[in-house]
DNA sequence: TAACTGTATTAAGACATATAATACAGTTAT
DNA sequence: ATAACTGTATTATATGTCTTAATACAGTTA
């Protein structure tokens, strides 16, 4: 269900962060759907149970899930998505933005692609 | 002329090679331009002359700028900047895009960053 | 030759990442 | 109450990245 890239770039707990926010924004992890517990998750992927836990705590401050102790972790609303997260997001968007225009990129070439993820939202409900 | 901050965020060398890559865009530094020695520029910043080697030779390696043996790093043009780093830009927009609709912001909204980026651009040349 | 340029290497320290082992605490079902 | 699950916390260790430092080598220019 999770998959996990060891030659991707970067520390094991960002890919499953990344990982697990795309599936919960995508919905495949369904709004208030219980998370693999961090013992279960460690065992699949093979990783030590305190990588878990932190990419768990770290999406918490993200306010993408919640953990109840004993209970366990799971995902949370999507409306209730820390700001700060958001912001970041519409920084690295916008940084983005200016420097392939200075590349020489069209506008409407990026105008094109916010459709294009448009259309693979539609697809995913 | 060049400004790090050290209470930023990530490796010295990252800041420094995010801010000579703006000033290229930006045009601060012009096509062909000579950038400071790289023990010049150590000493003004008072950092190592090797962090500094490292932010051009990966610069280089991205095409914003070019290196002489003995003569110095020049800014490079912008047409041949490299297409990995192109289709970097392109992934982080693209994902940053699909975030942010999943979070529920309006495609206008991102259309007019857009445009605003598209002003800025005019603005510095 | 002297003074500049980039390049390369090695060593050391500080910090981040990841693993391991262990213990503590809340929840649930029997 | 007990057992088996859940998250949480701590300590130690190993490894890798970042940065500095010192030094040496090589190309360019006056």
């Amino acid at each position: 269900m999770i998959s996990l890239n060891y030659r991707g770039t970067g520390p094991i707990y960002q890919q499953l962060k990344d990982n697990l926010r795309k599936m919960i924004l995508s919905g495949a992890i369904a709004e208030g759907e219980k998370l693999p517990s961090v013992r279960e998750l460690a065992g699949d992927l093979a990783i030590n149970p305190n990588t878990i836990m932190r990419a768990y705590r770290e999406l918490e401050a993200e306010g993408y899930v919640y953990t109840i102790q004993g209970k366990g972790c799971f995902a949370g609303k999507l409306s209730q998505v820390d700001t700060g997260r958001r912001d970041k997001l519409l920084d690295s968007f916008r940084s983005a933005t200016a420097e392939l225009l200075s590349l020489g990129i069209a506008p409407e070439d990026l105008e094109s692609i916010i459709r294009e993820e448009i259309c693979n939202r539609r697809n995913d409900l």
